[in-house]
DNA sequence: CTAATATATTCCAATATGGGAATATGTCAA
DNA sequence: TTGACATATTCCCATATTGGAATATATTAG
């Protein structure tokens, strides 16, 4: 057998690092495949080819205009991730990150959880 | 050019499923190749070679202990995915498992960070 | 030293990938 | 309809990977 299909899974879908840029980009604003090819600088078949990936794992969506197809990140199908990782954090102490999110948190939905 | 390299990366590291799941049961305790091999219950070879790439990366660290080497996991090179998956927080609301961690850290940490 | 055990490495074949270049498809505008 | 623009697809090549089988290496026990 060979390597795992990059469409088999969104953790290997992201395990390409071009896949990554082009949803660290798409995660600011939804855009166009030629606006993301002229922002990465990337020949754009390169760009379309990741997006068809990403778009078969679900990680992105695909919206027709007119003659213009705009991207869409979709999060929740990052979950997964977010899940696997959660099994390591006993091993991260509370950290700035957290703390922050936090704080924003109780600032966001007021003291009615302090019991 | 073909695909980035197993061991290019974290991402790519766990882009293989194989990967994950003995990643998954070094997180519980660390184990001898043997072990991992019959807890998981694959060739002994395909778990020296998927150890070989995620010591590769940092994932794991080899300890020789006679003539059986003990695999554990470290846990901090995964820090980057952790990282990376912070832009998405912004989507997700607050979630039982967020709350979930808050309050056992603050059982752990006791109040005084209430002000 | 020798046997036994634990683990790594090598060799092989099948396969999917990603880039580049060229081209096809689709859609609007005039 | 025709041309221009936006995007997708195809073809080709070089490459790295994975599993399996066999084998090599290392270390301990006797």
């Amino acid at each position: 057998m060979s390597r795992v299909k990059t469409t088999y899974d969104v953790f290997s879908a992201i395990g390409e690092p071009k896949r990554r840029v082009l949803i660290e980009k798409l995660v600011l604003k939804e855009m166009t495949v030629n606006e993301l090819a002229e922002l990465v600088e990337w020949p754009q078949p390169t760009v379309s080819k990741h997006l068809s990936v990403l778009k078969q794992v679900g990680l992105v969506a695909e919206r027709k205009e007119g003659r213009f197809r705009v991207y869409s990140i979709q999060p929740d199908e990052l979950r997964p991730i977010q899940e696997w990782m959660h099994q390591f954090e006993k091993y991260w102490g509370s950290t700035m990150d957290q703390l922050d999110t936090y704080l924003t948190q109780i600032q966001a939905k007021g003291s009615d959880n302090e019991h």
